[in-house]
DNA sequence: GGAATGACAGATATTGAAATCTGTCATCCG
DNA sequence: CGGATGACAGATTTCAATATCTGTCATTCC
């Protein structure tokens, strides 16, 4: 399928399994699957990744750190932090809503996939809150959250949220109320945060 | 197994089902083990509940119910409307936390009917919501609660602890810090809805 | 010599035939 | 006559044989 460019390397065996998984989905992509794609014997494949489950892993990293890396650029952005918090929330809902929306097949796929490795999913998290953090903090700084200690509140923020970007809702994401829900829910947390005197 | 004592009624067929769905699981739980549990044969069942479907709802409506009833009694206590609300939250999650954990196999089996009846779910979150409703309508009326419509603010309010109700959570239930994560919720949330003056 | 191969053993998935279940209904019983 | 029965057709599940896959490693190739 793919000519055998180059040498074969960990970065073009994730690209070939994304692909291979795209098509065949999580339960039929074999590694010799991923191997049949790329030209070579699944004994190669072997010489780089250690097990299946850790090229699953590997590829699933992948994809949530796509997700991390979009949403740090809004931490370091301008305006204010309840401006920030809020452009935040909802670049993580949309983000999320888009992937389910507009290919679910492959959303699906990647659920599946995160199911596996909740490890993986929990340094995701581990990344996320801390952006919110650092966004919390800024407003615990200048005065406009009154928040002692940011980092458990940004993840009772991020808990909070977690009907707008957890999987496990994402058959509510086309709902039509969901977009004034999750106002009403951020509008309720961006006050708790918010310094009386603000 | 159980003699047949007096006439077969709806109730008796769903406190069987219960027991059936108790001893086999979800998976394995058939219209002809109950007729078998009651001493009948599987066409009177069908007498009573049109399909399988129906009866396993109508026991889902049956389980659920119980949790709704324990906590209206919550709303109507003595107390404030915060205090209220904080009890009525940490009893859900208390009510949910102690399923799930009590007998991990019987709520994998609820888990299991909730997610056949999506319906009945709707209805009992309505009815929660509602419960909730009436606590934050206590508290504006109050003047403790600065909330203009207490409804959407209760779904809210729901939707923000879905973490310490929703059973796609429940493997968290019993982290370490998963009781200072609820309070950490339920501060911002209360904080959130309390009036600046208060 | 370092990377790639493919044969291999044990584990996992697929398949199709047989068994069981769901839902109906003509019949039976009190 | 109203409720219970059990035989039945079609749908679903189970089970065991068969095929495929995972992960290893001695061998090959550049």
């Amino acid at each position: 399928m793919t000519p055998p460019t180059g040498t074969l390397t960990a970065e073009r065996i994730l690209e070939a399994t994304e692909e291979v998984l795209r098509r065949h989905g999580p339960a039929k992509a074999t590694v010799v699957d991923v191997a049949r794609a790329l030209g070579v014997s699944h004994g190669s494949v072997y010489r780089h990744f250690r097990t299946k489950a850790a090229l699953r892993e590997a590829v699933t990293k992948r994809w949530l750190d796509r997700t991390s890396q979009r949403l740090a650029g809004i931490v370091s952005m301008a305006g204010s932090p309840e401006e920030r918090l809020r452009a935040w929330l909802a670049a993580l809902f949309d983000a999320k809503r888009h992937k389910a929306g507009d290919d679910p097949e492959l959303f699906a796929t990647y659920t599946v996939l995160t199911d596996e490795n909740v490890a993986a999913v929990a340094e995701h998290i581990e990344e996320l809150t801390g952006q919110l953090t650092r966004i919390i903090e800024a407003g615990a700084e200048a005065g406009t959250f009154a928040v002692p200690d940011p980092a458990p509140v940004a993840r009772a923020v991020f808990q909070a949220t977690g009907r707008f970007h957890d999987p496990c809702y994402a058959r509510d994401w086309t709902s039509p109320g969901i977009d004034e829900e999750f106002t009403a829910v951020v509008d309720l947390l961006v006050r708790g945060l918010s310094s009386p005197s603000q």
